[in-house]
RNA sequence: GGCUCUGUAGCUCAGCUGGAUAGAGCAACUGCCUUCUAAGCAGUAGGUCCUGCGUUCGAGUCGCAGCAGGGUCACCA
């Protein structure tokens, strides 16, 4: 028998599949196990030991009913014998490791070191939408740290999913109503004296966002107040009149006054030009905007068809229920008693509204994970509304970023403001590339430009590379590194590798007959394994396993740059296949960086 | 208290569906720029993988219990 390599056909060819397929036709022929080949896993060779992907035969020693040594001798012989690509194998204890021949190196780079989307999937245009909703911000208050993350990751796991083959829509859910921005209004109203963006030179979210800290103040000594002349701390939250204010000024909202509706308009226009500035910074954008002025009365019709259904009751009082006791949960409010409807209420309809809109089924939300019974809760009751596509309605449920003194309260003023932040890293970057005073011959627009995805790149990566699930420090008093396991690394690695590339001018791909080394191979190995890692971050919902694998090439590839000559080379073939392995990675590390939204510079 | 997530080097983090002697970066210490970009490379040092019991040929990874920390359990969003 005889396996031939053949072009899987979303990728390309793959040594591991025909490996498996090998491995299975062995134990069958050798020993009468009947294993699948895709279920046989392969891991890469440590690189301590010779060889380049192990089989580990301890699951089949006692079916064999031979040593391990043996039975890793056998297979090992018998693969070898069936697949040309096996250059030869070794046996350690129970671990078979098997050479993978050099042409078949050779020939992978050959043909796919020229691909600009090596490992990426063409989006299906045409294939059912998948919706991504992130960033949804309140609009009383500038952005922070916290959603820079929820931003990044929106974006990035879009950009994932793209590269994996899912037709993205991107969609923000704006909260622009609400008691949150009557406190604002209010305090502006009072206090504000007629500042504006214009007047004051502040970006309209953080004058918003001023007067919403303003509110605050005054509420906590009009409670104060209350309570020293003797009411009880409950009691004077409720009647302080400032909140009481505030109050009636949402009434008159929901009923639609003009004067409350000019001002709220007014100031959310202010917000959302300042967080327009702010997306743009960050290299965010969205399909399509949605706010909650226009969606928070949707899903009482649900309510009516959760009545009809039986899935929902009725209260003596008026309101209405889901009982989910029997999913290990709670009961839960769909509508008060006043026949007005809560949170969950409008995520039922706006969920609704997204299907018909993009006739979407798998609806992402990237929210952080405070909100996970929220949306066990709304995954329930979709799924009880009779929804089939309820059970792809997916939580990315992301973990906080903490501060060393833990949570970051906005009320209490220990925010890491958004663009702050931002300004910080672009000054960062401005320093230490005039440091090393490697870009004078840029013109200041290229310099700007420069400084600018530099800092993005060590922030976006920064926050990136991390695990989505779980919660992050950040230490403000330790700016974010550039050196290391950081973005300007890749992003220097790639500059670098251009560099190479422009001064070789044209390559071209021969029948390569030359002798790998190490380092090459190492660099090999990981560009060969793009795809199934973009599958399996894809699978994840993680940029972090995308992110940590461009640290790795982009490691693997400085090491083989150290020490090994690419335009020095004499051997006119060997140079080639060099150059052509350069720009191969060059391509890789482009690729995915973009899939984090980080932009790779020419030079550096 | 119920539910839930997390606990890996001094610090920040990797460790894919269990596999060989647990890996990076930062910080500390050594070397390497007249040679393709030193934002780099090579090396030294640093670990009871929270604890215990269990499953397994094999556990950082799975199960149970405990300890510590976060989140959440609103007619808020």
């Amino acid at each position: 028998m005889h396996f031939n390599l053949e072009y899987n056909n979303i990728y390309y060819m793959v040594i591991t599949d025909a490996l498996t397929q090998a491995v299975a036709a062995a134990l069958k022929s050798l020993y009468g196990i009947e294993q699948e080949a895709g279920s046989i896993q392969l891991q890469d060779t440590r690189k301590e030991f010779a060889g380049d992907y192990t089989l580990v035969v301890f699951p089949y020693v006692k079916q064999a009913r031979k040593s391990p040594e043996a039975v890793g001798s056998e297979i090992g012989e018998e693969v070898k014998k069936n697949l040309a690509e096996v250059s030869g194998y070794n046996v350690v204890k129970g671990f078979l490791n098997f050479e993978i021949a050099d042409a078949y190196w050779l020939r992978f780079v050959g043909e796919r070191a020229g691909e600009s989307r090596f490992g990426l999937v063409d989006a299906g245009k045409d294939d059912i939408p998948v919706v991504v909703e992130y960033s949804s911000p309140n609009t009383n208050k500038p952005l922070h740290l916290g959603h820079i993350r929820n931003n990044l990751l929106g974006w990035s796991v879009s950009r994932l999913l793209e590269a994996t083959g899912a037709n993205v829509k991107k969609v923000n859910l704006v909260n622009d109503r609400g008691i949150h921005i009557c406190k604002s209004m209010l305090a502006w109203q009072r206090y504000g004296g007629g500042e504006t963006p214009e007047s004051s030179g502040m970006k309209g979210d953080h004058l918003v966002g001023k007067y919403y800290v303003e509110f605050d103040k005054h509420y906590k000594e009009e409670v104060k107040h209350l309570m020293e002349s003797g009411v009880e701390e409950e009691q004077a939250k409720k009647e302080a009149p400032i909140m009481q204010e505030a109050q009636a000024m949402l009434k008159r909202w929901e009923e639609g006054d003009a004067e409350v509706r000019a001002l709220w308009e007014k100031m959310n226009g202010w917000v959302y030009k300042g967080f327009d500035e702010t997306y743009a910074r960050l290299g965010v954008g969205f399909d399509k905007i949605y706010y909650e002025s226009n969606t928070y009365l949707l899903g009482k019709e649900l309510v009516q068809k959760g009545l009809d259904m039986g899935v929902l009751f009725r209260k003596e009082d008026g309101s209405v229920w889901c009982d989910l006791t029997a999913d290990g949960l709670d009961q839960k409010l769909l509508l008060r008693r006043d026949g007005t409807s809560v949170y969950m209420t409008q995520d039922l309809g706006t969920a609704l509204l997204r299907h018909k809109d993009f006739g979407a089924e798998r609806l992402i939300y990237v929210v952080g994970n405070e909100q996970d019974y929220h949306f066990k809760v709304l995954k329930l009751i979709l799924g009880k509304l009779g929804f089939e596509w309820a059970d792809k309605v997916y939580h990315l449920s992301y973990g906080m970023v903490e501060l060393p003194s833990g949570k970051m309260k906005s009320r209490e003023g220990t925010v890491v403001d958004a663009d702050d932040l931002i300004d910080e890293m672009e000054k960062t970057a401005e320093e230490m590339s005039r440091e090393r005073g490697k870009n004078d011959e840029l013109t200041p627009e290229e310099q700007q430009h420069l400084y600018h995805i530099l800092a993005l790149g060590a922030l976006k990566y920064f926050i990136l590379k991390v695990d989505p699930t779980k919660n992050m420090l950040f230490n403000p008093a330790e700016s974010i590194d550039f050196n290391g396991n950081t973005g300007p690394f890749i992003q220097y690695t790639h500059a670098r590798i251009r560099s190479i590339v422009r001064k070789a001018g044209e390559w071209k791909v021969d029948n390569w007959n030359v002798a790998m080394n190490e380092k090459e191979r190492g660099v090999v190995k990981i560009l060969h394994a793009l795809p199934a890692t973009l599958q399996q971050a894809a699978a994840a919902y993680s940029p972090a396993m995308v992110a940590n694998y461009a640290y790795d090439l982009a490691k693997a590839f400085n090491s083989f740059y150290q020490d090994t000559p690419i335009l020095k080379e004499e051997n006119a073939e060997v140079k080639q296949m060099r150059i052509a392995l350069c720009q191969f990675v060059a391509n890789a590390l482009k690729n995915t960086m973009d899939i984090l939204g980080i932009e790779v510079p020419e030079r550096m």
